[in-house]
DNA sequence: TCTGGGGTCCTAGGACCC
DNA sequence: TCTGGGGTCCTAGGACCC
């Protein structure tokens, strides 16, 4: 049996979890540059605040029923998220929890007897909530995408289920198929539930469930929606996952707070940029060869992604590095080739591909003095960067004033990760 | 003039997730 | 005036190879 456990309105609970006034008050979390809403608490729910509908939009509503607001505070969330996931590994083993999203984890369950599942997710959430202050909710099953099914209903009615779901009979399992619309399932997105219902009638999980494999093949994405009709039926499909397993691309792309006309402001954006996808490289042990920076003026759209995206340009470096250094400098080198002057920019992004083991790098078996020296000074940055959840140390050439850095006018304190925004009882 | 079979690699596009 | 960011997997089709 498998699990899923899901920080609820995660975004929001952090929020609060410093604000005891806003217990039981609606409020909202925005996305970065202040564009969307992102998290909502149960109360705005409620209010009728709409998931990633943009700020401007609801506005009105949020002010007519005076919602808190607050922007992502990316500090905050990634050490309670880590908090929450250190909570579960040191109940369950390390193995036995694979970190999904920020605010989701998968846990293989089958080390304990199926008559206890109920007690153990019992467990799990108070243990959770008592240690990290985040409330969770669990979904048991006997698959991933059932448990995912389970999680989503033991939402729905809160006081009779406290949060936690274990479907571990058959008659369970149909009755919640039943209940279950298709578009609420995951891996079935929108354009999928549209066809399923308009063409087949198909409305439910449990209709979805008795689908030949061979309609699954054919209209559902090949083997992808035949996987999914089998763990419909509580045939496992989709394994547990290694967290190790390297990423093959590694992106980091940002609006600007407003749009960004200098050359020298796109460079420093273009640094910096580099330097977290630098950085997520190192942590999974990679090397990358290729580099690939794009730039969206003014008025495009910047919806593409790196294959369509304006003016993107890649090179291709002579072996494979994970040094911030050396991957700055032909990514800055790429701005030059893609700026035009006189033109406004909106937005721009560095990709690390072509990546590798960085075990494996050729050349790496005799690799001098120097070259161990520059690990050394990486991993040091590196370690002081994730003390604070944050790049307090960083290269020139990202420079230092950052006109173009994203808004985040109503950002809380980041209150586990510096001493000086320390959370105070008077 | 006729023109097989088996394979790899790459790109584009479509779907999905949080 | 203002609508985020960072990925994943799969298929089809074309180029190319022996």
């Amino acid at each position: 049996m498998k699990a899923i456990i899901d920080c609820n309105n995660f975004y929001c609970s952090c929020e609060r979890l410093f604000k005891p006034h806003l217990h039981n008050r609606p409020v909202v979390v925005l996305s970065n540059n202040d564009g969307c809403i992102v998290s909502r608490s149960d109360e705005a729910k409620r209010l009728g605040v709409e998931m990633a509908g943009p700020y401007f939009m609801a506005k009105p509503l949020i002010e007519k029923h005076n919602i808190s607001v607050f922007s992502s505070n990316y500090n905050l969330y990634g050490d309670l998220s880590w908090r929450v996931m250190e909570t579960l590994r040191m109940m369950l083993g390390k193995k036995n929890v694979e970190v999904y999203s920020v605010d989701e984890a998968f846990l293989d369950l089958s080390i304990f007897p199926e008559n206890e599942l109920q007690a153990v997710a019992m467990k799990i959430r108070t243990t959770v909530e008592q240690w990290t202050g985040i409330k969770v909710s669990v979904g048991v099953a006997p698959t991933k995408v059932l448990a995912k099914l389970a999680n989503r209903l033991s939402k729905k009615n809160k006081q009779q289920t406290q949060c936690v779901m274990v479907l571990d009979t058959e008659e369970k399992i149909i009755e919640a198929l039943r209940i279950t619309p298709v578009e609420d399932i995951w891996g079935v997105g929108f354009r999928y539930a549209q066809k399923l219902k308009e063409f087949w009638g198909i409305y439910d999980a449990l209709q979805l469930r008795n689908v030949s494999e061979e309609f699954a093949r054919t209209h559902l994405g090949g083997v992808v929606g035949v996987r999914l009709v089998r763990e419909l039926k509580a045939v496992p499909s989709k394994e547990m996952e290694d967290e190790l397993v390297s990423k093959k691309m590694i992106a980091t792309t940002r609006m600007f707070g407003s749009p960004v006309g200098d050359i020298n402001d796109i460079k420093e954006a273009v640094a910096t940029y580099t330097s977290r996808a630098a950085e997520k490289l190192r942590r999974q042990h990679g090397a990358a060869r290729i580099v690939n920076v794009f730039i969206v003026a003014k008025g495009e759209d910047h919806n593409t992604d790196y294959r369509g995206a304006m003016h993107s340009h890649f090179i291709t470096l002579p072996t494979a590095t994970s040094f911030t250094h050396e991957l700055i400098k032909p990514a800055v080198a790429l701005v030059d080739t893609l700026y035009k002057k006189g033109t406004l920019y909106k937005k721009a992004g560095v990709m690390l591909s072509g990546i590798v083991p960085d075990a494996s790098i050729q050349g790496n078996l005799f690799v001098s003095e120097s070259r161990n020296c520059e690990r050394k000074l990486m991993d040091m940055i590196d370690n002081i960067n994730f003390s604070q959840r944050d790049d307090v140390l960083k290269f020139a050439a990202s420079g230092t004033t950052r006109d173009w850095k994203m808004r985040q006018e109503l950002r809380s304190p980041r209150y586990t990760t510096r001493w000086n925004e320390l959370y105070e009882v008077h």
